[in-house]
DNA sequence: AATATCTACTTGCATGATGCAAGTTATCCT
DNA sequence: AGGATAACTTGCATCATGCAAGTAGATATT
């Protein structure tokens, strides 16, 4: 049941909150597979709303679920192809925060990545694909450490 | 007392939940002003929630507002330098929100967005700075309606 | 084989946010 | 002066969130 038809409101029904997005953001640019994962982010998410997340971004049809083939008490979570394509709404929030923002990220990388986009969603893209592991950025600890 | 330093994060605390976005959407693209407008706006938010909502991003100093000359019962609010940098976010919101999800926007006219993404965000922002009234975007109503 | 540990949750409960209806204040319109 | 309009505020019920603890299945350890 929408509320209006824009496509603005829908996806905020999806994953308008505090949370969904830094899943999505640990998915796509930390390399983070697991549910111990996401709690130790460093956001502080509680076990029972990320549970809840996940559900609720896996009947979005925006991330799956499997074992893993190695260690079956494990869930590897993965975004889709739906999922991924949210690459450019995180790069822009995180150019955003950064330029406006007193945010633990350097704001050179952060111009450098907005001077690049095409190059930089073209990079996640392809690690997505290739399920490349390596995190494509750090996390940006606090506002004390300058970088760049 | 941010959760963590990265400017995802940060920025969600400002505006990440299912309102804060649309009230910036009516206001960049559809050239709402007041109170009023904002809670006829389709999405059905509740006063007190407008109210504060309101606040919360003046605080952030993403809207400001001011009394109407011509009638002082009225507020106008607009969107300051920092609200407008939020263009592209909303943009890639609206991209994504009409090709994953049955919304009421033609992907057509989405696509056709997506093709010229700089003249778009450039045409939104020369009508914040003129304060050209026109709506940029109407309103989607249902997903009833054809899209061609 | 038994025990401990690890992973991904679930449950219970207190607190906070939201939704709804009604009320308030200041300003306009006649 | 009397009524309408705009922008809220208030009270209250309900829903969501945060926190601590507990559970179940798989793996590692003795």
């Amino acid at each position: 049941m929408h509320r209006s038809g824009c496509p603005v409101s829908i996806s905020l029904e999806i994953f308008g909150d505090r949370w969904s997005l830094l899943i999505i953001r640990d998915l796509m640019v930390r390399g983070y597979r697991t549910f111990r994962e996401f709690q130790k982010s460093g956001e502080g998410i509680a076990t029972n709303i990320l549970a809840s997340r996940l559900k609720k971004l896996q009947a979005a049809g925006i991330i799956t679920a499997e074992p893993d083939p190695g260690d079956r008490r494990r869930l590897n979570y993965r975004l889709t192809e739906k999922g991924i394509d949210l690459a450019p709404v995180l790069l822009e929030l995180l150019i955003w925060g950064a330029r406006h923002e007193d945010t633990g990220a350097p704001c050179s990388v952060i111009e450098e990545m907005a001077k690049n986009r095409e190059a930089v969603l073209a990079e996640v893209r392809r690690r997505w694909r290739e399920r490349d592991p390596r995190p494509f950025l750090p996390r940006f600890e606090s506002t004390e450490d300058g970088r760049g």
